[in-house]
DNA sequence: CGATAGATTGAGAGTTTTCAACCGATGTGG
DNA sequence: CCACATCGGTTGAAAACTCTCAATCTATCG
């Protein structure tokens, strides 16, 4: 949606490749562009001084990313990874606020997004409270297996991403598969009925 | 901020009185208007199945409500409550949109508006993963008293926006108070060393 | 002064994490 | 092509933390 109302500036951007693990840009950093995905795949993640990752966002192809700060003028809240290889299309800022200007009907598009994004993360937050780490697991694995059907998830990203442990992910699986909802491919697996693992502690 | 800049549309809206623990909207509902809080005190929350609460958002003064789920054109992911009895400046829709249209630049700010309430949530999200709760009570006391000084914030409030029971906010409350960190005052309290708070586990 | 909502405290239970060991697949260099 | 190193996954056992439940206490307000 965004990525369509940016693309005919995209031709006129630098193209940036990324590897899997590298960095496209750091948690305190203030923002000097916007990002589109071109190819690949890009994680944000919250990195705490303990060590300790939050999965905060994915984001696939035509994905804009680095919006939120760049539009809230603060410094970067987390930092954001290449989680495959990627061609990322940067768009400076200069460009990106004479095009708003030319166009400010874009920015309902864009408060849209980050309104929507803001309730994900609520939700998120509250489930937190709310639901056990069997659940967000569960709800983890379809959300991530659904909307990216061909990335392979490490146990670890989808420990960062439920706000659990890796070894917790592992032992849920295994639980999973035991009860046939989901059935592990080497390091892949596959959902077999969603629906049962959506009401798992009810 | 964002009061300021629709401070004109407001003389011609009406007032709503509400009660303390009166509902302004439900989750679920369909946002209709866009909320501004003349005099007051309202608390967002999300309320699941189980009961569970989980306080999201405070808006004193001045501030805006309702528009994040206006924005994103979604129903309310949460539910409004009055904190202390309040007036509240209701602006339709129709009104809001056509000011928009002859003041598109507003739109910038509350795009950033809602990135950096984005932020928050999202570090807050990571801050469950990070901080114990003895951190998120301490951070949360701070948070709230520094924010609304003269509020006497009950201990399920505090809970609640520091995900965590009220009785663990009362017992981290009492060791506080024995370290001095802060004081006892009937049922409000007093914060007497904000650093030593935000550095507990350390 | 009594009623009631809110606060405190204790004890026990339950969940999840942490730490550690081990396994298996994958990939690299000799 | 094999040996080895590495990364990711699995599993067990123990520890830690926080919550739940229940009883009791105490502000606050009509």
């Amino acid at each position: 949606m965004i990525y369509e109302v940016f693309e005919e500036l995209l031709p006129t951007c630098t193209t940036k490749q990324f590897k899997r693990n590298e960095i496209i840009y750091h948690e305190g950093d203030m923002p000097q562009d916007l990002y589109f995905v071109e190819n690949g795949l890009i994680g944000l993640f919250h990195i705490a001084e303990s060590g300790k990752e939050t999965f905060l966002r994915v984001f696939g192809n035509k994905c804009i990313f680095g919006h939120r700060s760049f539009f809230a003028s603060e410094k970067y809240h987390a930092t954001s990874i290449a989680l495959a290889d990627s061609s990322i299309k940067v768009l400076p800022q200069e460009k990106c606020n004479n095009f708003l200007e030319a166009n400010p009907e874009v920015l309902k598009v864009i408060v849209k997004k980050v309104a929507m994004d803001l309730g994900t993360a609520e939700i998120r937050l509250a489930g937190q409270q709310d639901k056990s780490t069997n659940q967000r697991i569960a709800e983890s694995l379809i959300f991530l297996k659904f909307k990216y059907p061909d990335v392979v998830w490490t146990r670890k990203e989808i420990g960062e991403y439920s706000c659990s442990s890796h070894e917790s992910v592992a032992r849920f699986m295994t639980k999973y598969e035991n009860l046939g909802l989901i059935k592990k491919i080497g390091r892949d697996f596959e959902i077999l009925n969603k629906e049962k693992l959506l009401n798992l502690d009810s």
